[in-house]
RNA sequence: GCCCGGGUAGUGUAGCCUGGUCAACAUAUGGGACUGUGGAUCCUCUGUGGCGGGUUCAAAUCCCGCCCCGGGCCCCA
């Protein structure tokens, strides 16, 4: 074949892809429930759009192109972005909350691996207005259930505030208290060599570097508290993460599975207070399927500071993660019944017979290769019918078509003006019918 | 960008180390026979070495480059 998929793509079979809808439709109706509504932006957008966000550097993993009137354009590589541009560009005056979400291929010029493709999936969303503790609780609530609704058993989830780590700068000192620059990367990563040199050229002397990396493995907040006593620029922060905690578990989240952990730093500049991470210790090194937190784009847009809330939640690797488990949902794809005209006389009437099949909801289908009897009932079979219909000259005669149940294998005689009846009666609701929209 | 392992009909495998007797087996699909239930059975067509180069009398087999897949590093907005 001379032709391939460009790396990093997939085709998706009608199997895969029945079994993709059943997550994302799963998914859907817990953004819903959570009274979020879904936005749709367009695949590409303005190349600055992302460099104003991300910085200059994120160039090389962008699928970016001119178009014919010379406009410097990419595919988007996220969705937060363009849901912002949409929210400054149309609805900065809708009432708040606001509350988005989305579910929508996005592109990334990446070396491909496990779980992680050229062109991937992302849901996600985004809460404008609120600045709450309910809000942030009521985010995070929202990325556990989606993904624990999935079936998806095991699930870490690391939550942390920004101001701590800011807090406990400013308190040493650091010039890198507002949370920019590598240090907060080195963090973020926990590249012990980078942030003792890094503290130590803020001027932070050795013990307080201890200090600090000792803070990483306190992993409640009653420890953090008093760790944090003498760090009064961290506790204002401190005390919306212990809220935000609290009100997370009263909206549905089991306690056991949040860990505390302070040192999160997400690796960007915008994020203003809660953060969060989520992985599926199932996988191997791409293991994280959702991070969020609250931020601030307003500066990037040029709109008025808003207080927001969001996560971006990798698809393609939670049905990976799902696999792992052996959670994927097996999609059926079979349909409810399959006529088969015996000889060709009632070939017309077999065709005006599904018609009338489907007009009634059933999912039906006619033999097309012009079969015999026995080819036709093995075709039905391997179509994953639940009935089929044989329809010959005598049937017509006689008014009366034969059904066959294929997994029984019984037939019975049934008239051909209650054959609809006759059947809807029996398949719904049956598992072919489950097949999602 | 780096390291490691792979790539044989649509699918699943065998052969590769030790070059020739090799392109095979299963299954699936298409066509046909059996003339109305044969979901069977039988016959049969099609289809294969990722791509390119090298070594050799001879390459699926050995060597090199590239492409693609998988695992890991880096990155991950």
């Amino acid at each position: 074949m001379a032709l391939q998929r460009p790396r990093g793509t997939r085709d998706f079979g009608p199997k895969e892809t029945a079994e993709r809808q059943r997550v994302a439709t799963q998914m859907r109706n817990t953004f819903r429930r959570f009274g979020f509504q879904e936005v749709q932006t367009p695949t590409f957008e303005e190349l600055d759009l992302f460099t104003a966000k991300s910085g200059e550097g994120i160039v090389s993993e962008l699928y970016d192109f001119t178009d014919k009137g010379g406009r410097h354009l990419t595919l988007r590589p996220e969705l937060t972005a363009p849901t912002m541009r949409f929210y400054y560009n149309e609805l900065t005056m809708e009432p708040k909350p606001l509350k988005l979400f989305y579910h929508a291929n996005c592109f990334r010029y990446d070396r491909p691996q496990k779980g992680r493709y050229r062109e991937f999936w992302q849901m996600g969303c985004e809460l404008v207005g609120p600045d709450t503790p309910e809000a942030a609780a009521e985010v995070v609530a929202l990325g556990v259930t989606l993904l624990r609704d999935t079936g998806l058993e095991r699930l870490d989830v690391r939550i942390g505030h920004i101001g701590v780590l800011r807090g406990v700068l400013r308190h040493l000192g650091h010039p890198s208290a507002d949370g920019r620059g590598g240090l907060m990367r080195a963090i973020d990563k926990w590249d012990e060599k980078a942030i003792r040199d890094g503290l130590a050229e803020g001027g932070v002397d050795a013990s307080d570097i201890d200090w600090f990396l000792s803070l990483r493995d306190i992993r409640d907040l009653d420890g953090l508290s008093s760790a944090l006593a003498r760090a009064e620029e961290a506790t204002e922060a401190l005390t919306q993460l212990r809220d935000v905690v609290r009100l997370a578990e009263a909206f549905g989240v089991p306690p056991d599975i949040i860990q505390i952990d302070p040192m999160i730093a997400r690796g960007l500049d915008y994020y203003t207070g809660i953060v969060f991470e989520m992985d599926a210790p199932a996988l191997g090194a791409e293991k994280q399927l959702l991070g969020g937190g609250a931020y601030d784009l307003s500066s990037v847009f040029g709109g008025e500071p808003v207080a927001t809330l969001g996560f971006g939640l990798g698809f393609d690797r939670t049905l990976v993660a799902l696999d792992a488990e052996g959670k994927r949902p097996e999609a059926r794809l079979g349909i409810d019944v399959y006529v088969a005209p015996i000889g060709d006389a009632p070939r017309e009437r077999a065709v005006l017979l599904t018609t009338g099949l489907r007009r009634a909801g059933l999912i039906a289908e006619v033999d097309l290769m012009r079969r015999n009897p026995g080819k036709n009932l093995k075709a039905a079979d391997t179509r994953g019918a639940r009935y089929a219909i044989l329809l010959g000259a005598r049937e017509v005669e006689s008014g009366q078509v034969g059904i066959k149940d294929l997994a029984s294998g019984d037939q019975v005689d049934v008239p051909l003006d209650r054959v609809v009846e006759w059947l809807t009666e029996r398949l719904v609701p049956g598992p072919a019918a489950e097949v999602p929209a």
